[in-house]
DNA sequence: CAGGCGTGGAC
DNA sequence: TGTCCAAGCCT
């Protein structure tokens, strides 16, 4: 194993986080679970959702069982509801084709609805401990720093796969520790907004740090538009309404839910082809 | 492939 | 207040 590997790997097993996913006898379902409700949602928000779900679905059967509407209620605030509707298409696929058992197949994987080449590969390797590497948004930016030299990584693409391959211990355990201990790194010390260079592993060894710290001259990332007045924000009233209703809401409610009728029916026919919403007598429904 | 898709916390 | 950011994915 290659020093800057070692020396992830050993500040990961002194530094971990205790996380209910890195429990001993965490299930591939649990990782699964966790991995969606991971994708663009923060760690804390995470935890007490996900501790709901598994007891209430302990299996993809379990889920598979119910309407995908509860499961989008049970998804609550957690934001990207659509991840609920994906997630319940998965386990009915899991349940259906795959015995009921979460795959450990990075293609099969790769073939459920809501995963892509980041959630695939995190199931394989942490649920199962097999060899792949990891790519997500924490350690596109450790590469960027550490090996790169660069503020911030670029365009995400298969690239950043090969790179990650590149760094990636022979040992399969190694490795798996080496993928988690490059996402607590970039989560906890390589973040985003203000490094905590002092207490890295690889501080020494940094391309970025030995650069002086260059600002970042790539190109831009797109700009997030305003939430407030925005279509998304429509949705999620829209959608928090349905949510607490267990019968159909009508229209004349959901006017007053927002003002503007045209957006307030985009936003809507929006929903329903999403699947997120379904007309029902006399109004709207949760799947 | 650029843009759409939630929500809330930090600064 | 506004802006940035958070274990992405789909079309």
């Amino acid at each position: 194993m290659h020093d800057f590997a070692r020396s992830v790997v050993d500040w990961y097993h002194a530094n971990r986080r205790d996380l209910p996913w890195r429990r001993d006898g965490f299930t591939p379902w649990g990782t699964l679970v966790s991995e969606f409700m991971l994708q663009q949602t923060p760690v804390t928000r995470v935890i007490p959702r996900l501790e709901e779900w598994l007891t209430r679905w302990p299996t993809p059967a379990a889920l598979a069982a119910v309407p995908p509407g509860e499961a989008v209620r049970a998804w609550q605030s957690l934001g990207y509801p659509r991840r609920a509707l994906w997630l319940h298409a998965a386990a009915v696929a899991i349940t259906e084709q795959h015995d009921g058992v979460v795959p450990e197949d990075v293609d099969a994987l790769l073939a459920l609805p809501g995963i892509g080449d980041y959630t695939a590969r995190a199931v394989a390797v942490f649920a199962y401990g097999n060899r792949h590497p990891v790519v997500d948004t924490n350690i596109r930016r450790v590469i960027a720093r550490a090996i790169d030299g660069q503020a911030e990584p670029g365009p995400p693409g298969k690239r950043d796969l090969a790179a990650m391959e590149a760094l990636l211990p022979e040992d399969r355990a190694a490795s798996a520790a080496f993928n988690a201990g490059m996402m607590e790194l970039g989560a906890i010390v390589c973040v985003a907004r203000t490094p905590r260079c002092d207490a890295c592993p690889v501080a020494a060894r940094c391309a970025w740090r030995q650069a002086g710290y260059p600002a970042y001259d790539g190109p831009k990332k797109a700009v997030q538009k305003r939430y407030e007045g925005s279509d998304r924000q429509v949705r999620g009233r829209i959608l928090a309404e349905l949510r607490g209703s267990h019968i159909p809401v009508t229209a004349a409610e959901l006017e007053a839910v927002w003002p503007d009728a045209a957006q307030r029916d985009r936003a809507l026919a929006g929903l329903l082809a999403d699947g997120l919403a379904v007309a029902a007598e006399g109004g709207y429904t949760l799947p």
